[in-house]
DNA sequence: ATAATAGTGTCTTTCAGACATTATCTA
DNA sequence: TAGATAATGTCTGAAAGACACTATTAT
């Protein structure tokens, strides 16, 4: 038999597969809060627990994996999110009572205003506290998930201003400061912030300022590809 | 309707699912190369390609994706190897022909001497120097697997300890700097590579030697844990 | 002027790069 | 002793930590 005659009669329902899903941790930076998005469920399993924004792989709409978890963001904020990485698969035959089951999850950043009129408008929608979501009792292994996902994501503050992207486009660097002291949970030194920064040209001066109280800050922009600058040395922890 | 009647009532056949497997980058390095384990496909689709080892998930008898991996190393290679970490998950509808599939994706490293013999006694798996892999026309999207898990590989060797796994369980701290080297394809300073990994204790002296030319080598072993050590500050490329 | 916040100067510390030097083995 | 390889000494340079200092706004 040759390929073709092989995939013709190919039967996938013959075979037994675990479920496929996505998952996404969608963080965001808001009054001093890192914060999580969660949707509570509304349909078994786990229904009326809170979980992250995820679902089935749709073999029609979804051209890749990444094109899942975006759709799915979608569906909550209305928006896609500026940053979305693969964060890792989890998989195994009791992490969904269903059955077997795997799930490819993202982690995603987005500035909070930019779907704050999404969210508010439903209540099954809601960002929550990075620091209180120990203590929820979430649908699956997403409290797992979500863990690992902030493991990572401290690592990126340390060597990357990936976290920038929970911030709107133009953002000042006290603001940028702010956001990686709340990921890896202890001060930063503002030298040694600032310094790296200016010296791999991460950021674009818009020219225009903020003013609260003080002195007004600059505001800047993400410079081009800054999303992949590497530090070679990482801020200590 | 309970969750409880929910779950008894769930078919998972109603539903389309991708297909699932999990494939591992197994390397090692053996005189001067670093080399993946490539396996010839003996069924449809792709028959006859090189291939990473792998297949699909086994609800039977895997507990874990990771359990998978190892399965289908050991079958392999008769082994399960000391180092194996997932890499990437890669999905959408093209990459088999059979329809939407997703990989799991994992890096794995063993010492050559560990599975030569298993190795050796059949011509449908062996190790190829990863240098001439993308000369190669490998099944589905194998090619791309590997380059990301080189990727992965060389930034590992610039921050950790890691490659050690591409040799037996006792080493000499040469033959540790040659593998570094041949992963990232770039001379290391010996004096900066031998003092990070005296000053983090990554290493503890077997107390023997050993010689072919010229001054005998200490021996080392990993100490407990070396795996997990990151250097705060990474090796140039 | 004072308080508040933004931003800079500069000294110290840490650790990798460079490369010369010494040590220990075999022939 | 010469050649080979292992291991160390030590100076330089780059970048982070620490922290004092200056700058710019509002009241």
């Amino acid at each position: 038999m040759n390929e073709k005659d092989y995939i013709a009669r190919y039967e996938k329902r013959n075979f037994d597969a675990p479920l496929v899903t996505v998952d996404a941790v969608l963080f965001t930076y808001h009054e001093g809060f890192l914060k999580v998005l969660l949707v509570k469920r509304s349909a078994h399993p786990e229904k009326g627990k809170w979980a992250l924004p995820g679902g089935f792989v749709s073999e029609t709409e979804d051209n890749s994996l990444e094109a899942t978890a975006n759709r799915k963001l979608k569906e909550k904020t209305s928006v896609i999110p500026p940053y979305l990485e693969q964060l890792y698969s989890f998989g195994g035959p009791s992490r969904d009572k269903r059955g077997w089951s795997v799930t490819v999850a993202y982690t995603a950043l987005i500035a909070h205003q930019c779907c704050a009129s999404a969210i508010n408008t439903v209540s099954s929608v809601d960002w929550l506290p990075y620091s209180q979501i120990s203590q929820l009792s979430l649908a699956f292994d997403h409290q797992e998930i979500i863990s690992r996902a902030h493991e990572r994501l401290v690592q990126k503050a340390l060597y990357t201003i990936v976290p920038a992207f929970a911030l709107p486009e133009t953002f000042t660097l006290p603001e940028l400061q702010q956001v990686h002291e709340a990921i890896i949970g202890k001060p930063i030194q503002k030298k040694s912030f600032r310094r790296r920064i200016e010296q791999a040209n991460l950021l674009v001066d818009t020219g225009e300022k903020r003013s609260e109280k003080g002195r007004p800050a600059a505001l800047y922009r993400l410079s081009e590809s800054s999303a992949d600058h590497k530090f070679i040395r990482n801020l200590e922890l």
